[in-house]
DNA sequence: TTGTACGCGTTATCAA
DNA sequence: TTGATAACGCGTACAA
């Protein structure tokens, strides 16, 4: 590898001088530059950011933990951030965590050991296992989508309660009085969040929430929404519900497929609204109402954030607003188009 | 931050004797070890990977470039090289190019100068444009999907021209005859393999390929398969086919979208076959019979390969096969069964 | 306008 | 068993 060095001696000048030349400054002759450039070129020189960053104590590096790659959510969430740090000129040190403390813990280690200057948590689940290894950490840390509150750190999150909201409201001013609810549990938080949203926004439109309505299946393998769709609907249809807001989408299309099996048809027996507006949203059938999630700029809104940190400007925790997408699986009650 | 000096300093030993009895160097006295681990300990040293690297020459650092990574088929990929590259003890800058030359440029000349260890580079559509900065790339290439033939680098592939087949005789084994085929012309090089498997497959049956059964539609925006699914089935349906295989998921989507809004019913009028076997195949109504790529596998072998390659291990080209899941989009034509 | 010398944090060589 | 010194590649006070 050609190094400053190198260039130094075939132009016969010192590798200081090469060193100001690259980085275009005044001070150096305009034809010594011209022909330290010319070298620089012709020799294939390709400076070191290893030894730049030893030597300036920053990498322009930003670690992301996330708990999976294969995760629609997470893929949009990466793809804001990837966006912003490359335009920055930062790079993404990028690992998972696979909700496993002794992971996350580790990876944490790893991020720090590398020196990067920042960091962002997504949707840690162990935030208290993993805190110690947090609270260490020099760089600026940025949380998304946590599940642990009160955290001392700057967060980035989605406005859940305020969403689920606008499913419910959106149901109502359908005219449905009887709206289920099918949650998730491995999502403690954003759970109950999303239930707040449905049950305040019930209660606001004078209807007492009953108990029947809310479910939170129990399924076997903790991440089968699709499964969690499928139970959730047959205790629904028990209590008596019209429509069903769904934790997310995946459990939406698990209402959806299960009503296909049973000849319920969506949207005219029953409606249903989802949350998150995967891509499979809006090709199953029928297309699914849902709330988009603001992801993308959840990514790169956490991203800013850090760098804004990195170089000591304040930041705010700040709320990401969402938006209802109105599709076909909701329709007004039977018996009152 | 700790360094080793302070430990030195604060052990009353030189950075030496820290250095050594932090990787366990049997020449240091056991007693002094102890005590320069506990102060370590105490102190929160933590090594500083960027000094280790400027020393060793090796950043135990991968760059992958990727197009997108809102794309299932790249997550899946993206998640089995991550963990690979995380059991090993490596890290992964992760980049994206969306399909833009320049900017794949831009990323690799950025990976050099971070000096990675080893690139991967994923569905390079662009073989051509980036292909001098990987000329002068130093560290080990592996490609992934390439739409570049004859490349000079390791190359890690699926075998479309089998899965195809496979897909094919699924259908002909059930007594089709008159199969249809609905490529994508933006991924031109997986395009022509999957329909040279499905032609070839045809023509092993004693079955003539009629040209209007081979559709290659034209849509708008270059990334929408639902909208080629549309599109390729009222020109499939015109060419009196009694079943399709689609160049991917997205596309048999489309087409079972379409035949859901005509009344037409999958499979006893119309079989589909997918390929891809993305998340929402197991979910659409019917769910989707699909040729499944090994993606995570594909994803740790070009990583193992990189390994491989770092540590001057041989590595030969690799083509992995796919695998044909039955579900329930197709079934024998009419008055066959 | 250019060069010398040092420091960034670590490991390796050689000497004691 | 331990320590002094150099080296990795670069940037920058300070000196010339």
């Amino acid at each position: 590898m050609i190094t400053i060095k190198d260039i130094a001696r075939s132009a016969g000048v010192s590798h200081t001088t090469v060193s100001r030349a690259l980085r275009g400054d005044t001070r150096i002759a305009p034809d010594t530059t011209e022909r330290i450039l010319q070298l620089a070129g012709d020799l294939g020189y390709i400076p070191n950011s290893i030894a730049q960053s030893l030597n300036a104590q920053r990498t322009f590096t930003i670690g992301m933990l996330v708990p999976s790659i294969a995760d629609p959510v997470v893929m949009d969430l990466l793809e804001g951030a990837e966006d912003v740090a490359q335009n920055r000129g930062y790079c993404i040190f990028l690992s998972t965590s696979r909700n496993d403390p002794a992971r996350e813990f580790s990876v944490v280690h790893t991020f720090q050991r590398r020196r990067v200057d920042g960091v962002i948590v997504t949707a840690s689940r162990s935030g208290i296992n993993c805190r110690l290894a947090l609270e260490r950490l020099q760089a600026p840390l940025v949380l998304i989508d946590t599940e642990e509150m009160h955290e001392p750190h700057p967060v980035v999150d989605i406005d859940n309660v305020g969403g689920a909201g606008l499913a419910v409201a959106h149901l109502l001013h359908m005219g449905h009085r009887r709206i289920g609810y099918i949650g998730a549990t491995n999502r403690p938080l954003t759970n109950v969040r999303r239930y707040t949203g449905y049950a305040q926004t019930l209660e606001q439109a004078g209807i007492k929430v009953d108990p029947r309505w809310v479910i939170n299946p129990e399924v076997e393998k903790s991440e089968d929404d699709i499964e969690r769709g499928r139970v959730g609907l047959e205790q629904c249809l028990a209590a008596g519900v019209t429509a069903i807001f769904c934790f997310n989408d995946q459990i939406a299309i698990g209402v959806l497929n299960s009503c296909y099996c049973k000849g319920i048809a969506v949207p005219q027996q029953l409606s249903t609204v989802g949350y998150d507006d995967i891509r499979a949203a809006s090709y199953v059938n029928p297309p699914l109402t849902t709330v988009r999630q603001p992801l993308k700029r959840l990514g790169s809104r956490a991203m800013e954030m850090v760098l804004a940190l990195i170089d000591n400007k304040p930041v705010q925790n700040e709320m990401l607003g969402c938006e209802l997408v109105v599709r076909a699986s909701a329709a007004p009650p039977l018996g009152m188009s």
